[in-house]
RNA sequence: GGGCGAUUAGCUCAGCCGGUAGAGCAGCUGAUUCUUAAUCAGCGGGUCACAGGUUCGAAUCCUGUAUCGCCCA
């Protein structure tokens, strides 16, 4: 027999329980099911010592053990599992309908609660319901789906059988809503701007293109939305923030997914220090509040969130770790043709970064702010007033991943002009990103933006970072994957 | 793009030095009213990713292709 065939041959026996199941003049994919309530809610209020208590859950049929006239089911939900037994004698002419319940079905129970032999939480079941029938089989009960691309492909199957899995996604869900009331109580609006814009800016990244029909333009997918809340700093939002996605038109790696999720906050009259004390601040309650003690592992590491983080400069990290002098060209250039970067045909300043990105990345594993950028790679920042050398950024690291990113934004429309215009003269073309001048940010600056601190968070990252997950598509419901043949 | 590894039953995996395919789970039949990955007895289920090659003989060795993963760029 093929494969397909031995599929059907599967399906085929759970469509003749379908058919039984109709047979019994019972809607085998249910209906309205009310009065449910939740596994854990059901465990977290029982009293062994209170009798008539009574319980009405619903969810997945993840196990099933048939001792005769009586089974014990396990029904999982999204909050966890809960035991339900069946007995014969309790439930009647419903009995023919239990017999018919298999592994993956959905079903619905009401009964008394009470406690097994061994202790176990269990609603005695009067009245099942069943609410879908699964006509595929579940995965392996025990090992769950462990197929890595087929967990990524069938999420929906991936989150109740395996159940780290939604662990993972509930965290995630948990901690932006954290984020999101820190930044409320912080009197920030939260904003939306556009996905699709004409001229994609607020990074150098290479964008997505699409078409609108009725105008007969072409538009960008977003690389970041920092053009557009620097635009409502200007109309007179003093604080803002967004959470959404952004698009980038690079590769897949276990760092990076074409859309991903990024924060952004912008303050007007704040600068970067403030923005730093900000991000210290918001990750560190978030660490306090979704995870177990302040020293977390990730991967092969253990990350200390412990304050105050370290700042540390980047030229001294560049001299620490790659071993040569910012300003000495010729040694970076040299570097960069013994780490196999292309340095030829690049900028100094891009040189400069690829080299800090493949020797000091990896080594920053405890919370690291990176400050003193040099002012050319940060066309959007405000100049150091001490140092114009420099720029008022910084880059969060942890993990040796890249998890902010933080300026003290350029509100003067003539310097502004002249970054945009000597970028677009050639810097990174061969970086081959997208670059254009947006002459109406510009105009915005001309009306005059308040001076602002702004910031963003790669919110995907973040999240790996505080579940352990090692690569992005475990903390993306659904990643970008090659469609299926 | 380069290197390494994987692909065997619906799922999770064994299969050594080449001798013609195995287990557990799930499924089917039967037993079982306190199980916890229930247990016990029996049964069915395979083009060993695909295409070539070597060989008397290939899941196993060789080449290529595809898909997936990991590392590097």
């Amino acid at each position: 027999m093929t494969d397909s065939q031995e599929i059907s041959k599967l399906e085929q026996q759970r469509r003749d329980k379908l058919r039984k199941i109709r047979e019994l003049d019972i809607d085998p994919y249910g209906g309205r099911f009310d009065d449910v309530e939740s596994a854990d809610s059901v465990r977290a209020r029982f009293n062994e010592k209170e009798p008539e208590q009574r319980a009405t859950c619903a969810g997945r049929i993840v196990l099933l053990r048939d001792i005769g006239k009586l089974i014990f089911i396990t029904l999982r939900d999204s909050s966890g599992t809960i035991q339900l037994g069946l007995s014969k004698k309790l439930l009647g002419e419903q009995w023919k309908l239990v017999k018919l319940l298999e592994l993956g079905d959905l079903a619905g129970a009401q009964g008394q609660l009470g406690l097994t032999k061994t202790g176990e939480l269990t609603i005695w079941v009067e009245k099942i319901t069943i609410l879908a029938k699964s006509l595929l089989p579940p995965p392996e009960k025990f090992h769950g789906l462990a197929d890595i691309d087929l967990r990524y492909r069938r999420r929906y199957v991936d989150l109740w059988a395996n159940p780290e899995c939604l662990e993972k996604f509930k965290k995630r869900i948990a901690v932006i809503s954290t984020i999101r009331s820190f930044l409320q109580d912080r009197g920030f609006y939260e904003v939306e701007t556009p996905m699709m814009q004409s001229i994609p800016g607020g990074a150098a990244a290479k964008p997505f293109i699409t078409h609108h029909n009725a105008l007969d333009i072409d538009l960008y997918l977003r690389i970041a939305p920092e053009l557009f809340l620097k635009r409502l700093l200007t109309g007179g939002l003093e604080k803002v923030f967004e959470i959404n996605r952004n698009f980038r038109n690079e590769g897949l790696s276990p760092r990076h997914n074409p859309e991903f999720t990024m924060m952004e906050i912008y303050q007007a009259y704040a600068d970067y220090n403030i923005m730093m004390e900000l991000t210290e601040d918001l990750i560190s309650q978030l660490v306090e509040k979704h995870c177990d003690g302040s020293k977390l592992p990730y991967g092969g590491e253990q990350i200390d969130y412990s304050r105050p983080w370290k700042k540390a400069s980047y030229s001294k990290l560049l001299e620490e770790y790659a071993g040569c002098d910012i300003h000495d060209i010729s040694s970076v250039r040299k570097k960069a043709k013994l780490l196999d970067i292309e340095e030829a045909k690049l900028a100094d300043e891009i040189v400069i970064n690829e080299v800090f990105e493949t020797t000091v990345e990896k080594n920053l594993i405890n919370p690291t702010f990176v400050i003193d950028y040099p002012a050319r790679l940060c066309p959007l920042t405000k100049k150091s007033k001490s140092n114009p050398e420099y720029a008022e950024r910084f880059e969060l690291y942890i993990g040796a991943m890249e998890i902010a990113n933080a300026y003290t934004e350029l509100n003067d429309p003539q310097v502004q002009y002249e970054n945009f215009v000597s970028q677009l003269t050639g810097a990174d073309e061969d970086e081959n990103t997208f670059r254009n001048l947006d002459e109406d940010f510009i105009t915005s600056l001309k009306y005059g933006m308040p001076p602002a601190g702004g910031l963003g968070i790669g919110i995907d990252r973040l999240i790996m970072l505080l579940t352990n997950a090692a690569s992005i598509r475990d903390v993306i419901l659904f990643p970008l994957l090659k469609p299926e043949k």
